[in-house]
DNA sequence: TACGCGTGGTA
DNA sequence: TTACCAAGCGT
């Protein structure tokens, strides 16, 4: 590796280590640096914050401390641990690649790129973010801020969420990259990207390889070329609340294998256009075995958004005979109702029917 | 290849 | 308020 790197490469190493072992963040995965630790970080950091991965991270690698651990965990254990986070599909791939660590690999993580490449859930950015921070393997790892980064410095006009954009950026990295501490290079370039290089305003005037870089004579927010984004739609959901005990309602389990699978929430369904509230949830509650159905006043309503959707949910007081014991409805109780056994907009009913009066 | 997948923060 | 995300991946 060292005999493609040149001396402006070497240059652009010191540089960047330099200002990384200064500027470096204490998140909580990099206070000791384990495989494992590396690999649930990585997993929690796709398409979600820093902010909102750090409070959590401690509590679920303590919860589950090996990959065997979280191998032989249920659902609702994953789900409840993984809760805030959203995407709650990758913990489910999560475990899928730890049970097959636990199958394959007598519950040891794999320690090269190619074999991290053939587990569930582990990608191209992934497998190279654990082959690199945590085994020191010479291999790219390009996500979002990586992408930006090197798009910038090379002058690519290139979209590196695609493929081929990917490639072009790795080539880049390999001209770049240290033999001796691919690890430490990965990571300055990503924390490089969310402190210096970023995506609106990035501070040219602090960065470390500045002397290095085309797009700062640019304009670097022109780099990297944008994805086009999908329009975004409305939509309306009912929701009935039917009480069920102590200050509790019936809840439906969302289908498995549809999204947000296995949490629960008010039964219901979209509103088509023109369609009234009432005739939907007469509908929806028909459907599961309610019978002298009374739809009553609206109770609370809430807005919320899961990727292109946004959603206007309404909550309507029902009054109406339970199901026979063959229904997927269930009593939940006021505690279930705002916990993590529930969808997010579900919780936001309860809390604005509870800031509304009981 | 384009799309779906959750959430909380910012402009 | 809406737009646009933030350390991707599987289908």
């Amino acid at each position: 590796m060292d005999r493609s790197v040149s001396p402006k490469a070497a240059d652009f190493s010191i540089a960047l280590l330099a200002w990384f072992d200064a500027a470096r963040r204490d998140l909580p995965w990099r206070r000791a640096r384990t495989p494992w630790r590396t690999w649930v970080s990585e997993v929690m950091l796709q398409q979600t914050t820093v902010d909102t991965v750090a409070p959590r991270f401690e509590a679920f690698v303590e919860r589950f401390p090996t990959p065997r651990a979280l191998a032989e965990a249920s659902d609702d254990a994953i789900l409840s641990a993984w809760s805030g986070l959203g995407y709650y599909r990758r913990v489910r791939m999560l475990r899928d690649g730890a049970r097959a660590c636990v199958e394959r690999h007598s519950g040891e993580i794999p320690t090269s790129y190619a074999t991290l490449s053939e587990l569930p859930g582990v990608g191209p950015y992934t497998a190279g973010a654990i082959a690199s921070l945590a085994f020191d393997e010479a291999v790219p790892a390009v996500d979002g801020n990586v992408g930006r980064v090197v798009s910038r410095i090379a002058g690519l006009k290139v979209d590196p969420s695609k493929p081929a954009g990917r490639r072009a950026v790795e080539e880049e990295i390999r001209l770049l990259m240290p033999a001796s501490s691919p690890g430490a290079f990965n990571e300055a370039m990503i924390e490089l990207g969310a402190l210096v290089c970023r995506p609106t305003r990035p501070r040219c005037d602090a960065c470390p390889v500045r002397a290095f870089c085309v797009a700062v004579d640019d304009v670097p927010e022109n780099y990297p070329l944008k994805k086009t984004r999908q329009e975004s739609v409305a939509v309306s959901c009912v929701r009935a609340f039917v009480p069920a005990g102590d200050g509790g309602a019936w809840t439906v389990a969302i289908d498995e294998g549809g999204r947000l699978a296995g949490f629960r929430e008010f039964p219901g369904r979209w509103l088509a256009p023109g369609e009234s509230a009432e005739s939907a949830l007469r509908d929806a509650l028909s459907v599961l075995g309610f019978s002298s159905i009374t739809i009553g006043a609206e109770k609370a309503r809430c807005r919320h958004t899961i990727t292109r959707h946004r959603i206007t949910a309404i909550l309507h007081a029902v009054r109406a005979v339970g199901p026979p014991s063959s229904s997927p409805a269930k009593p939940s109780s006021i505690a279930e109702l705002s916990g993590p056994g529930v969808t997010t907009e579900t919780r936001k009913l309860v809390a604005a029917a509870a800031e509304v009066g009981p």
